[in-house]
DNA sequence: GCCAACGTTGGC
DNA sequence: GCCAACGTTGGC
């Protein structure tokens, strides 16, 4: 029930209009992305002791501030997530391959942070955990929907969601202008932030972490702002 | 509101 | 299978 929108990706579902007789244009992007969510995935295990109970680190994108999109508000705030029972919703709306392998990939538990894109002040404003791996995202099914995709087959879902719950704000907000600032200077010296996916993949708004980037993040709220 | 980045579409 | 046109994301 809870059903925010977080304006994930594109209306236009990639290949609406096909997937009768053809796919390869599907194909060639779901398996683009199934690599680069593996060498992702390869990246991440090989931090971690690499085979069971590895908890995976996210970063979500939702809009906080209201905008309109045919008429529905993609509205979704972090307080919007605490308002919802149970603190709980459902991350529907993503509409790329890549940032839905990355839902896929996820496990109970994992830990993201929220962040808020488009907005006046963009940056981390808290942290969220995975209480329900993917399913399928049934806002690809509703025509009145800003993401219906009438190419998506309700026998073969195309795409998926998880659900989220808030675990907690941030101790302070962290803005994307500091995560910049660390990455750029992180470049150079070979820290934590050096290829953080917000900054490598601009426009993906479901991206993984490595534990070095998540510790980092979480000890940027014992500094001072910069 | 502008526009750079970048994913997708579709003609050829 | 190339690539120009187009649409979206999201910072500024």
């Amino acid at each position: 029930m809870p059903r925010p929108r977080k304006r994930q990706t594109g209306t236009a579902g990639p290949d609406r209009k096909k997937l009768s007789g053809k796919r390869t244009k599907t194909e060639n992007s779901e398996s683009t992305s199934v690599k680069l969510e593996n060498s992702s995935l390869e990246k991440m295990t090989t931090f971690k002791n690499g085979g069971t109970d590895l908890s995976n680190y996210w970063l979500m994108k939702s809009e906080p501030e209201s905008r309109l999109e045919k008429g529905i508000d993609m509205k979704f705030s972090i307080e919007d997530l605490k308002a919802q029972p149970k603190q709980t919703a459902c991350w529907d709306g993503v509409r790329n391959y890549q940032a839905r392998n990355f839902l896929r990939a996820m496990k109970l538990e994992d830990e993201a942070f929220f962040y808020h894109s488009n907005c006046k002040q963009p940056g981390i404003v808290g942290l969220m955990k995975i209480v329900k791996e993917a399913y399928p995202d049934h806002t690809q099914f509703e025509k009145s929907n800003p993401h219906y995709d009438p190419s998506s087959k309700e026998d073969n879902p195309k795409w998926s969601m998880v659900d989220v719950q808030f675990v907690r704000m941030m101790k302070r907000f962290i803005p994307l202008d500091e995560l910049k600032t660390y990455h750029q200077a992180h470049k150079a010296i070979g820290g934590p932030l050096k290829s953080m996916t917000l900054f490598t993949r601009q426009r993906l708004s479901v991206q993984p972490l490595t534990q070095e980037e998540f510790d980092f993040i979480l000890s940027l709220e014992e500094t001072e702002p910069s």
